[in-house]
DNA sequence: TTGACAAGGTTCCATATGGAACTAGTAAGG
DNA sequence: CCTTACTAGTTCCATATGGAACCTTGTCAA
């Protein structure tokens, strides 16, 4: 006779791949922007919770400093526009990477509304570090694809990097 | 003679996609990480700014939402997990949810630590509005590839998520 | 049977975040 | 030259966020 408290139906609890999955099935969704949403989170996500450990750099202060490093002397305004950022995030990140004599800024002397901003050599040598850190990651969520699966991708980002002018935009 | 505090010289601002065509040019970055994230960036930042403009719902409160309706009932740990998100920022999520009505929460019977999520027919018709926004914005971005690229990006795409037990992780 | 440990989720609270307001500077037109 | 509109960046402040602590429930070894 069973007993009525006893309760055997075990709860099957779904991995996420096991959820992914399913979603994926679903009719109508968005597929490629889900897939490459969630792909970034899971690439953007612990590289900066590494790079907060490590470092005691924000999401925002690391990428300022990767586009001084990678790109050269910018001006805040523009840094907000590349990466998509509020300006005062932006203007605080600056801020903090001020304080920390990472980078330096100067006023415009063509217009002095505009501060350039230029990386020093401590800011260089850390966006190395941290640039391992990213080089990492995406070896390993990468490391699926055959070197013609990535040279593919490569095409296909291209592509998109091509039309930029039409999604790089402020929100 | 030049009048020595003229300044002629006009500062030329950088474009994103000039900063961003010069990035790339830059030795040994994450080249492909890079891209994905900042396509993402610009993928979900509108489409998340829209989302709670329109309807009040956060990023948080959209996915958990989106992962109800396009996969049935979850459990909140499975939805951290597959989300990537910290338990508290789902609960919270949760919440809001059930604050409106979106969707309910029963005891799981099997393990009455966990919480059975739901989706209600309000939250249903809220997730077929918000995959609107999402599939336009896709469509969008997504514009310059030919039918022929859109089925390689979707081979590589499966190729990543077939792999995606490596890394959707906690962080 | 009991105690130690872990799991699932909630609550706390210090700090981060971002929209709006603000300030200083620039440009165009009358 | 003055006024108006706009730009670039800073500051304010209400609220969001997430790590840690906590509570309840479940598991397992002694």
């Amino acid at each position: 006779m069973n007993d009525r408290f006893d309760d055997t139906a075990e709860s099957h609890v779904a991995t996420p791949k096991e959820i992914l999955d399913k979603v994926l099935l679903y009719p109508n969704i968005d597929r490629d922007g889900l897939r490459l949403s969630l792909w970034s989170g899971f690439y953007t996500g612990p590289v900066f919770a590494q790079i907060e450990q490590r470092f005691g750099l924000y999401r925002d202060e690391n990428n300022v400093l990767f586009a001084l490093a990678t790109y050269g002397q910018l001006t805040a305004k523009s840094i907000c526009e590349f990466l998509g950022r509020p300006k005062n995030s932006i203007s605080r990140a600056i801020d903090r990477l001020l304080k920390k004599g990472l980078i330096h800024t100067e006023v415009d002397p063509g217009d002095r509304r505009r501060v350039l901003l230029t990386i020093e050599p401590a800011g260089r040598d850390l966006h190395e570090q941290t640039l391992k850190i990213h080089k990492e990651r995406e070896a390993h969520m990468l490391r699926s694809l055959t070197p013609v699966e990535r040279t593919a991708l490569d095409s296909i980002l291209s592509k998109l990097i091509d039309d930029a002018d039409s999604w790089i935009e402020t929100f």
